[in-house]
DNA sequence: TTACTTGCAAATCGTTTGCGATATA
DNA sequence: TATATCGCAAACGATTTGCAAGTAA
């Protein structure tokens, strides 16, 4: 496992890292990729995905598996809920703190052993929101 | 958008709903194609994917979009949360009711015109729970 | 009859991986 | 120097789509 490995701290995995925690934005891998090409204009898309893993295994990044066809990445390692806008397709945070007693409640109804939970919201962002009104209105 | 079409009820259609009714599993495409190619031995893979976003449009079925790399689907229509095991990757229904108050809690926080939330639960089924202290102990 | 649907296969999309070259510790 | 990592391109798995043939209304 990668955690285990003797890792270097290369240019490129030192340079994605920068770029997660430079936005508070929640990238996919390909606009991880657009930005830190403009600081190293070689770097493979590949690189890319491989760093994104080890970082996140090494917990220094968080992966965000939820809706949507791709994958997302966090540099923001605090426990906290993401809001999807259901039309642009753009993720922000929710100023909510975590629901623990969520899995408490599940604890009680199941079997299972939980580890976690993810919550996701979906609507529509002030941009869309306010593009939609506009275009109903002129129908 | 296929729910202003003049659909057609077809066999295809009529099985594919049928099986995911029957079942409380949630399964993947390719795995109401395995159910459904018992009754009808020459339907394509194409066809259900077609026929289960048709559905899902309709609101016929649920699509459930969350984490882990296929997509599930689901003839329960009525809101509830899921539980994923993080080993087998099986889902299962948790008997919890919708936390509405969240939406109402994001609402007054965030500018979004909130539309409705997932909740996830990760976790280690009880099966694949047991199977893992066997080993452990082994060691 | 008509146009929605199908089966099939090729295409697409996001992601992973094999490989020989490179560069870090 | 040794080997983790890179860039590149091919492979991969899930899903979508183009097309000619089939079929429900």
């Amino acid at each position: 496992m990668a955690a285990s490995q003797n890792l270097r701290m290369t240019r490129q995995r030192q340079v994605i890292l920068e770029e997660l925690r430079k936005v508070n934005s929640h990238p996919s891998a390909d606009q991880v990729y657009e930005r830190v090409r403009r600081r190293l204009r070689r770097i493979s898309l590949g690189t890319v995905y491989r760093n994104l893993e080890i970082l996140s295994q090494l917990g220094l990044i968080r992966k965000l598996d939820l809706g949507g066809t791709q994958r997302r990445f966090d540099g923001d390692l605090t426990t906290h809920y993401h809001i999807r806008c259901i039309k642009c397709g753009c993720v922000e945070d929710v100023p909510l703190e975590a629901r623990t007693n969520l899995e408490d409640a599940v604890r009680s109804v199941t079997d299972y052993r939980i580890i976690g939970h993810s919550l996701e919201f979906i609507g529509l962002c002030p941009r869309c929101n306010k593009k939609k009104s506009a275009r109903t209105k002129g129908r």
